[in-house]
DNA sequence: GAAAAAATGTAGAACGATATACGTAGAACG
DNA sequence: CGTTCTACGTATATCGTTCTACATTTTTTC
């Protein structure tokens, strides 16, 4: 089934053919019935592969750190939403958090004639990012770089939600709020957090108890520094978690250690995944929408797929979602 | 860059440089070694989208069903451990757990010229499946078919893991062991885990006790079902759910109620997932060994692609870590 | 040392779309 | 009524690989 048989059973050309998937200039209604009709009577579809040599392939790649955090779920939710009346697809690539390998799959991706590209979470720098930009068209998700200019960027305010987080902990009486963040040289959006975090502390008159702690990701890495934060001299009665997934894995570490949450200790998370409603999580956290990141992520690389230029920073504002985590008040009564 | 380039500056044809790309036969380790030096040196890479119109892209299509249960995860990181040395690369679609999406998805994998197609808990039945296998090398996970011969299939054996379940909570002195399964007509896994839970509970004597709840994978329906479960006039003492996620939200619910776990009742899962081990779920689960599913289905759909014909079914043996979440004595001691 | 076999390399026709350049008919214009 | 537009279609070069068929050289065999 190729696009000549089409073109023979409809009795026209095959540029006629082509023209009518691609929507292009210059068909009639006429011609666009006849050839939409071989096309489902034969059961056509276009090879990608095909399309890719002079065109476009109608896919984009989309770069993800990895499977396990759930906030991610939520994006791909915007992102396939803003797909689905579209011609594009996507498809995924996991970098394991790796720099190496976010690069040879970005690499891949380019390789496969991907339209454009949506990276997740990424850890790459701004030259480097640029050099992806100038080859495809570019969006970034958790990536700050305002002065950007070869890319568009997709953020919720990271700053303001850090910020967020201390205002409540500091209301809800607690003073000595830690923050456990990630190692990673580069990554804008920790900054930006870790950045909120300390004004935060700052205007609510906690300077002396700024203590930030940065692990990987590795869950035992991540067990044994919660455990070291929490039997060390100068114990918080309250820690900031840059991401969810990190804030559940300190609530199970306080358990072990016999503290209460909330009462010895406040837990807070960022991103506002399904598990913070669980009972037995319960989590404050950050709601910075991944749907709605996801799914203008994913307008705006079409819109660059189609030609725009001009760059867009899209900025969606953070909002709390307070539980029990955080709310000693809410056990007593 | 492209294949022309690197055979003008080795000095050699076009076809010498693509025998040394594929690693085809007739190539001398002197012409291999120049002709590599060349790709090196002018950092040539070749394009899957033209290797597509001939030979392989060298890209396996991953169907998911979705991103939220991190047992995907697991099989992922075998998948990429086991695509690490050799030329593939893997691209993931998401189904989002609906059979429309899925066909969707391996039909524009077919159309990007995949060279095989791996699919994780597909809710495709046999015959669909058939239909893929002869378009393209197929291999599935989670999805049993002993009799299958046009792909091969990756499993565990899901009827020895429900009944290593049933039989835990019996010793344990569980009596009224409720199942919650999924609604999903023809997930053949599912049907295997039912099978295994009716058998195990016969064979301990507990017949009249059986009681599957089946719900479908939306966050407020099974809560809905969960709570009706343990609100009704039959309250279990016991509940297996079919995968760990399901379970999380059983405890939720059931932590809401008021009721103790394990004491009232005790929760078990099914996948073995990060999350069981966080002392705020404390869940006891079966260990299907995601990782070595995933590795073992990289390697089957590798040799598939390379042109064995012969089907191979895998299975793994599953195994029960047993946590606090089905055993009272735990808890006491 | 001639014939056969194996090893090594090359030329060039595919693969299935896209997109440029162009032809032709009918409409609009003055 | 001739000229210029516009709308609609077509012919075909092109994209970057693969792979078949073949030519040449080297090795093996008797």
């Amino acid at each position: 089934m190729t696009i000549r048989d089409v073109a023979k059973d409809a009795g026209v050309s095959v540029a006629a053919v082509s023209k009518v998937l691609r929507d292009a200039y210059g068909v009639s209604d006429a011609l666009r019935a006849n050839v939409r009709a071989s096309m489902d009577k034969l059961d056509y579809r276009p090879l990608a592969a095909a399309r890719g040599m002079r065109g476009q392939t109608y896919t984009i790649g989309i770069v993800l750190p990895d499977l396990r955090n759930p906030f991610f779920a939520d994006i791909m939710d915007g992102v396939n939403t803003a797909l689905e009346r579209t011609q594009y697809r996507a498809m995924v690539g996991i970098s394991q958090s790796s720099v190496e390998t976010e690069m040879g799959i970005v690499e891949s991706m380019i390789d496969r004639q991907m339209d454009g590209m949506l990276m997740i979470g990424s850890t790459e720098d701004r030259k480097n990012l640029d050099i992806i930009a100038r080859r495809k068209p570019l969006v970034t998700i958790g990536h700050h770089d305002p002065e950007a200019t070869t890319f568009d960027t997709v953020n919720n305010h990271d700053q303001q939600g850090a910020m967020l987080v201390v205002k409540h902990l500091a209301v809800n009486g607690y003073r000595k709020i830690a923050m456990f963040s990630l190692v990673s040289g580069t990554s804008t959006i920790l900054i930006q957090r870790e950045l909120g975090y300390r004004r935060g502390m700052m205007e609510a008159g906690l300077g002396k108890h700024i203590n930030i702690t940065s692990s990987s990701q590795i869950l035992r890495e991540v067990q044994l520094n919660a455990r070291r934060l929490l039997t060390g001299p100068q114990r918080p009665d309250a820690i900031f978690c840059w991401t969810d997934l990190i804030a559940l894995e300190v609530i199970s570490v306080a358990r072990e250690l016999g503290l209460d949450i909330p009462n010895d200790l406040a837990v807070v998370g960022y991103d506002n995944t399904m598990f913070c409603d669980f009972a037995q999580n319960n989590l404050t956290s950050i709601d910075q929408s991944g749907e709605q990141l996801g799914l203008q992520a994913a307008r705006l690389l079409i819109e660059r797929i189609k030609g725009r230029a001009v760059t867009e920073h899209f900025v969606v504002t953070p909002r709390i979602v307070v539980r029990q985590s955080s709310t000693p008040a809410a056990i007593s009564a």
